[in-house]
RNA sequence: GGCGAGAUAGCUCAGAUGGUUAGAGCGCAUGAUUCAUAAUCAUGAGGUCCCGGGUUCAACUCCCGGUCUCGCUACCA
C-alpha cells in the first residue's frame, strides 16, 4: 500500500437551508471525524474541510418564502451549523462558506481555467422562460408534444413513448409545469462539461483502479458509467450563485454542483497558504466523507473537473454511508422530523460523546440503518455506562481507596499480567486496521474491548480480595488497570473525545500520541491521580420517553395540518365551468400497465360508453379491488397516448396527507353517467 | 420497468478464494461476585443463514429464477 505524507480530509458541505440532524451526522461527519482525529494522533499531515453550501435554487425559494433574502437565510444555517459542530465536537480545522469571497474567486478562476483550456462546450439554446414564475424553466418542468410521434405527454428533456431524446425547445404545444401557463423562449448560452469525453479515464480509474472502495460506492458508479455519460451544464439562469466570469455570462451563475464542490478547494486555501500541497501533490491522500446521495458527484463530476483542469489530484476513497431512519421513519427536514444536533446539545448537555458513541456503534456503513431512542438509551446505559464507565471507575477508586490515589510500583507479573497487557497492543492494532479501511463500526467495538479487558481482569485478579492475604500482589493488579485506563484514553479519543479529555483529567495525565497505545508504564508509579467522577451517567426512561414524545408530537402536528394547500387557482366563467363534463362511472376492469410502476389501464362504463382510461394510480390500489367501483371522471378531456394505450378521459382523485390517492366516489349509489354539477 | 445496494440469532452486525458443531456485541436465562452508577465475571438458551431451483462429494458462500427493503432512474392527463 503507497504511503502518503499527508492528507486531506474533506466532509460533504451541508446545505444551508436547514440545521443539521443526526443523519447528517452518523453519515458523514462522525466518521470523518474520527479518521481525522485518529490521524492527528498518529502525528500525520492532515486538513479537515468543511463547510456551508449556500447557492442554488432550493435556498432562494426558500428566502423567498419567508419574505427575507437569500444571504439572511443562509448567514442564519450557517451560524447555527457551524455552532452545531463546533459543539459536538467535529473537529474541521476549517468550516467555511460557499458565500465568501475566497470562494467567488476561487470557483471563478477554476471556471476560467477550463473555459481558457477549451474543456467546455459552449451553447447558445432556445430555454423556455416561465413568465408568471419569472424564471427559465428546467427541462423536466415543460410537457408538451413530441415532434417525432406526436405523443403529447412528452418531457422536456426526452419523449418516452418513442424513447428519443429532446431539448424542451422540440416541444410542439410547451406548457410550464409549475404554472401553468405557456412559456415563452429566450435565447441563453450555457456551458457544458463533456463528461462523455472522460469516460474512458474515469471507468479505468474507478473499475480498475479502486476496486477497494465501498460496494455502495463502487456499484453505484458502475451503474452511471455503464449507462453512459452526458454532458452536463455548468452553468444556469439565476441571480443567486458565483457569477459566470465572463462577458456573455451575465446573470447566471455557475451551477450548484459545479459550485459546491470548488467549495472544499476554496476552504483549503482560506485554511492555509500552502493549500497546493494538500491538492496538487501526489503524496496526498484525498479523502471525500459524504451520504450516498452524493456519491455521484464525488466520484464521477468532480473527479472530472479536477483532472480537466489538470494540476488537481483525486481522491483516493469516498467513503459514503447510506442513510439513517430515525424510529422507522425517514429523516425529514422539511416536516421537521429529526432529531436536530442543536437541540440534542440542549436536551443532554455534556453528553457528546453519547450521541457520537451511539452513532457509530450503529452508523449506516452497509445498509440503511435505524436510529431509535431505546437503542441510545441501552448503548449508554448498557455500554458506555456498564462497560467503559465502570470499568474507570472502579480502578480510580480503589488506586484512591488503597493507595490515597498515588499509582503503586508494579511487582513481578504472572501469565496472565503479561497476556492482558499484550492484548492492549492487540487491540490497538485491530482498530488501526478498522479505521484505515473504514470501517468505524468495527473499530468501536474493537476498541471498547479494552475496556471489556479491563473488567475481566479485574474480576480473575480480584484485588478486593488478595488485598487481605497479599497486599504486595495488589500493587502489580492495579498498576496493570491503570495502565489499562491511560491506554484507553488513547484509543477511544478519535471516538469519545470529551469523555477521554475528563478522563485525562482524573488520571492526571495529558493528551499522549496514538503510538503510545499499547505501552505497559504509560503512568509511572508514583504518579497521583485526582479524585474521579462519573464518566457517563444513565440515562432514565423518562429522558427517552420525553424525545420520543417529541417525535410523536411533530408527526401529529404533520398530520393534523396536513399537506399544504395549494393556492386557489384563477377565477374562471361559469362557461369555462360548464366546458367540464364531470360524470360518475364504474369501473368494469382494471388491470397494470406492463413495465411500469404507477400505471393503471382501466376499462369504464360511462353511462355514453366503456372505454379506456390510463391512470398513474397502480401504487394505491389492487387492480381487482378498484372494479365495480363507482368513481368520478372527466369525460371530454382530449385522448392522449400514454405508453401506446390511448386514454380517454381522467379519473378524479383526492390526496391524503401522506400523498396517497383516494377515489373520489358519490356519497350514495347513482348511475353511471351522472352530471357531476 | 431499468440499474445499484442489502436481506445471517429478539436488536446491531462479522462471516478472503465453497469444506468439520455458522460467530461477536447488546438483550434474555442461570450461576458466581460485591471494588464499582443493581455495574462486573462465567455459563447457557436462541438461527429453514429471504424463498425456490441448479452446479458440486460438499453452498450462508457459486449459477438461475423469485420476494421484500433502500437509493438512482423512468412513469404518473
Amino acid at each position: 500500500m503507497k504511503k502518503f505524507k499527508r492528507y486531506l480530509v474533506t466532509s460533504a458541505l451541508p446545505y444551508a437551508n436547514g440545521p443539521l440532524h443526526i443523519g447528517h451526522l452518523a453519515g458523514a461527519y462522525i466518521p470523518s471525524d474520527i479518521y481525522t482525529r485518529y490521524l492527528r494522533m498518529r502525528g500525520e499531515d492532515v486538513v479537515s474541510i468543511c463547510g456551508s453550501d449556500e447557492h442554488g435554487v432550493p435556498i432562494t425559494l426558500k428566502a423567498r418564502n419567508e419574505g427575507v433574502t437569500p444571504k439572511e437565510i443562509v448567514d442564519r444555517y450557517h451560524s447555527l451549523n457551524k455552532k452545531s459542530f463546533e459543539d459536538f465536537g467535529i473537529s474541521f480545522d476549517i468550516y467555511s462558506r460557499t458565500t465568501n469571497e475566497t470562494h467567488h474567486k476561487t470557483a471563478s478562476e477554476f471556471f476560467q481555467n477550463l473555459y481558457n483550456k477549451g474543456e467546455f462546450t459552449e451553447k447558445f439554446s432556445e430555454q423556455y422562460f416561465d413568465e408568471e414564475a419569472g424564471c427559465f424553466l428546467a427541462d423536466r418542468y415543460i410537457m408538451g408534444t413530441c415532434p417525432h410521434c406526436g405523443n403529447e405527454g412528452a418531457y422536456g428533456d426526452q419523449c418516452e413513448k418513442c424513447g428519443s431524446s429532446l431539448n424542451s425547445s422540440d416541444l410542439i404545444n410547451p406548457h410550464s409545469t409549475v404554472s401553468g401557463t405557456t412559456p415563452v423562449l429566450r435565447k441563453t448560452l450555457h456551458w457544458y462539461l463533456p463528461l462523455d469525453k472522460y469516460e474512458d479515464w474515469l471507468r479505468k480509474w474507478i473499475l480498475e483502479d479502486h476496486k477497494e472502495w465501498k460496494a455502495n460506492v463502487y456499484g453505484q458508479c458502475k451503474s452511471w458509467l455503464d449507462q453512459g455519460l452526458q454532458p452536463r451544464a455548468v452553468s444556469r439562469d439565476l441571480d443567486w450563485g458565483v457569477p459566470v466570469p465572463l462577458e456573455k455570462g451575465k446573470g447566471k451563475v455557475l451551477y450548484v454542483w459545479f459550485d459546491a464542490p470548488i467549495g472544499y478547494i476554496s476552504a483549503t486555501k482560506e485554511l492555509t497558504p500552502d493549500w497546493e500541497k494538500y491538492w496538487k501533490d501526489k503524496d496526498t491522500k484525498m479523502v471525500h466523507f459524504i451520504g450516498k446521495d452524493n456519491i455521484v458527484f464525488h466520484c464521477i463530476i468532480f473527479p472530472a473537473m479536477l483532472k480537466a483542469e489538470g494540476s488537481f489530484i483525486l481522491p483516493e476513497n469516498v467513503p459514503a454511508n447510506e442513510f439513517l431512519n430515525l424510529e422507522g421513519d425517514k429523516i425529514s427536514t422539511s416536516r421537521n422530523y429529526a432529531v436536530w444536533i442543536h437541540e440534542y446539545l440542549e436536551d443532554f448537555p455534556g453528553k457528546q460523546d453519547v450521541l457520537r458513541y451511539s452513532l457509530c456503534a450503529s452508523a449506516p456503513e452497509t445498509k440503511d440503518n435505524d436510529f431509535t431512542w431505546k437503542e441510545f438509551q441501552a448503548r449508554n446505559n448498557n455500554e458506555l455506562v456498564a462497560i467503559l464507565g465502570n470499568f474507570v471507575n472502579r480502578t480510580l477508586v480503589l488506586t484512591n481507596n488503597y493507595y490515597k490515589g498515588q499509582v503503586p510500583e508494579p511487582g513481578e507479573k504472572n501469565e496472565n499480567d503479561q497476556n492482558v497487557l499484550n492484548e492492549i497492543a492487540r487491540i490497538r492494532t485491530n482498530v488501526e486496521t478498522s479505521l484505515e479501511s473504514f470501517r468505524f463500526r468495527e473499530g468501536l467495538k474493537e476498541a471498547m474491548n479494552l475496556a471489556r479487558l479491563g473488567n475481566k481482569y479485574l474480576a480473575d485478579a480480584e484485588p478486593w480480595i488478595v488485598i487481605k492475604t497479599d497486599p504486595e500482589r495488589v500493587k502489580t493488579i492495579m498498576n496493570i488497570a491503570v495502565q489499562i485506563t491511560a491506554n484507553l484514553t488513547i484509543i477511544l479519543e478519535p471516538f469519545l473525545p470529551f469523555s477521554m479529555e475528563k478522563l485525562r483529567g482524573w488520571i492526571n495525565i495529558d493528551k499522549r500520541v496514538w503510538n503510545d497505545a499499547g505501552c505497559h508504564d504509560l503512568i509511572k508509579p508514583g504518579h497521583i491521580i485526582n479524585k474521579p467522577g462519573l464518566l457517563f451517567e444513565k440515562i432514565s426512561d423518562e429522558e427517552i420517553e420525553k424525545q420520543m414524545n417529541k417525535l410523536l408530537a411533530t408527526k401529529k402536528k404533520n398530520e393534523e395540518s396536513g399537506q399544504k394547500v395549494v393556492p386557489a387557482k384563477d377565477t374562471i366563467s361559469f362557461d369555462d365551468f360548464t366546458k367540464l363534463d364531470i360524470r360518475t362511472a364504474t369501473v368494469l376492469e382494471a388491470e397494470k400497465v406492463p413495465r411500469t410502476t404507477k400505471l393503471l389501464k382501466l376499462r369504464i362504463d360511462t353511462g355514453l360508453d366503456t372505454r379506456t382510461i390510463v391512470s398513474g394510480i397502480a401504487e394505491y390500489f389492487e387492480p381487482k379491488a378498484l372494479i365495480g367501483k363507482n368513481i368520478s371522471i372527466v369525460a371530454n378531456l382530449e385522448p392522449r397516448k400514454i405508453r401506446g394505450i390511448e386514454s380517454q378521459g381522467m379519473i378524479l382523485m383526492a390526496e391524503d396527507k401522506d400523498g396517497k390517492l383516494v377515489l373520489v366516489t358519490p356519497a350514495e349509489k347513482v348511475n353511471n353517467g351522472s352530471v357531476i354539477k
